[in-house]
DNA sequence: CCCCAGGTGGGAG
DNA sequence: CTCCCACCTGGG
């Protein structure tokens, strides 16, 4: 498998070594794994690359003969959500313990994945460690994606899965999430339902939908909704962050967690999550 | 061998 | 509405 030469990705965020690890393989996404130094291979949508940090915080990429440089380029940014200023979200902020935490990852960022990928690997999350998450997903690629490199495989469609013999999902070790997938996949097949509306639909609207699928509560649904549609007052709560907010704010359920959240961090809840999730793991 | 993990569904209380 | 536990599977 050929790389290209690395390219540096114009108006990449600058990145911390630690927290560009944290943003690719710290629980948003399960679709990179570490190659190296700063390095990480993966995929995303139907674009596969290899991300590595250089000296000056900047990501650079490298990408499988044949693509295209210079729109790969574009959707990494996009990818990695170049746009947006977090620091903006985080200074000044009145809770301290926001501060605190964004202090100890102050370059984190928020992975624009797509809906569809989102709701994927997001069934197959419950109860389960990021290292099987990660096997489950690359399995349910290999057997039922399109090979767009030699050895990268992009996530298979919903058409696809619907359509899979249960077996065949089975072998990707989901256990029981083998049937919350296949009948996620068929109820969006048949309700015609185009996962990228759910970037356009209100947050209240949006989960709602994704509250109906099988497989999906309300962290799953956060998940897909803060990773896959970039709403950013989504609030996962799992078992992390129910123990973070029940040790900073003496919040006892995920239902007060939520709630509280809405109230005090609103618009930009989840990325204050992500930073909690990132401090309560890193020092349980 | 036993236990539980970054939840959900469905039934009981 | 809130409990409670079964559900697959791999790893400690």
């Amino acid at each position: 498998m050929n790389f290209s030469v690395p390219f540096e990705i114009e108006n990449s965020p600058f990145f911390l070594p630690s927290d560009f690890k944290e943003t690719l393989d710290g629980g948003q996404s399960f679709r990179w794994r570490e190659v190296g130094e700063n390095a990480f291979e993966g995929v995303f949508e139907d674009i596969a690359a290899r991300l590595l940090l250089n000296g000056r915080g900047k990501v650079c990429a490298q990408v499988p003969e044949g693509f295209d440089q210079e729109k790969c380029a574009k959707k990494i940014a996009d990818f990695l959500d170049a746009e947006r200023d977090y620091a903006k979200i985080t200074k000044n902020h009145k809770d301290e313990r926001v501060v605190k935490a964004a202090k100890r990852f102050p370059t984190l960022r928020i992975l624009r994945q797509t809906p569809q990928e989102a709701i994927i690997c997001f069934i197959c999350s419950s109860s389960k460690r990021i290292v099987q998450i990660k096997q489950c997903v690359s399995l349910l690629s290999e057997k039922l994606g399109d090979e767009i490199a030699p050895n990268f495989h992009a996530l298979p469609n919903f058409e696809k899965i619907a359509d899979a013999p249960i077996e065949i999902l089975r072998d990707c070790k989901l256990g029981f999430r083998a049937d919350y997938l296949k009948r996620t996949a068929q109820k969006i097949v048949s309700d015609k339902f185009n996962p990228e509306s759910l970037r356009e639909m209100p947050y209240q609207e949006a989960k709602k939908y994704l509250l109906s699928l099988s497989g999906v509560g309300e962290k799953v649904a956060d998940c897909i909704l803060l990773f896959g549609a970039a709403k950013f007052e989504a609030f996962p709560v799992d078992t992390w962050i129910s123990k973070s907010m029940a040790a900073l704010y003496d919040l006892k359920t995920p239902k007060d967690a939520r709630a509280f959240a809405s109230k005090q961090f609103g618009a930009n809840a989840g990325y204050i999550q992500q930073l909690l999730f990132a401090d309560i793991r890193s020092n349980p």
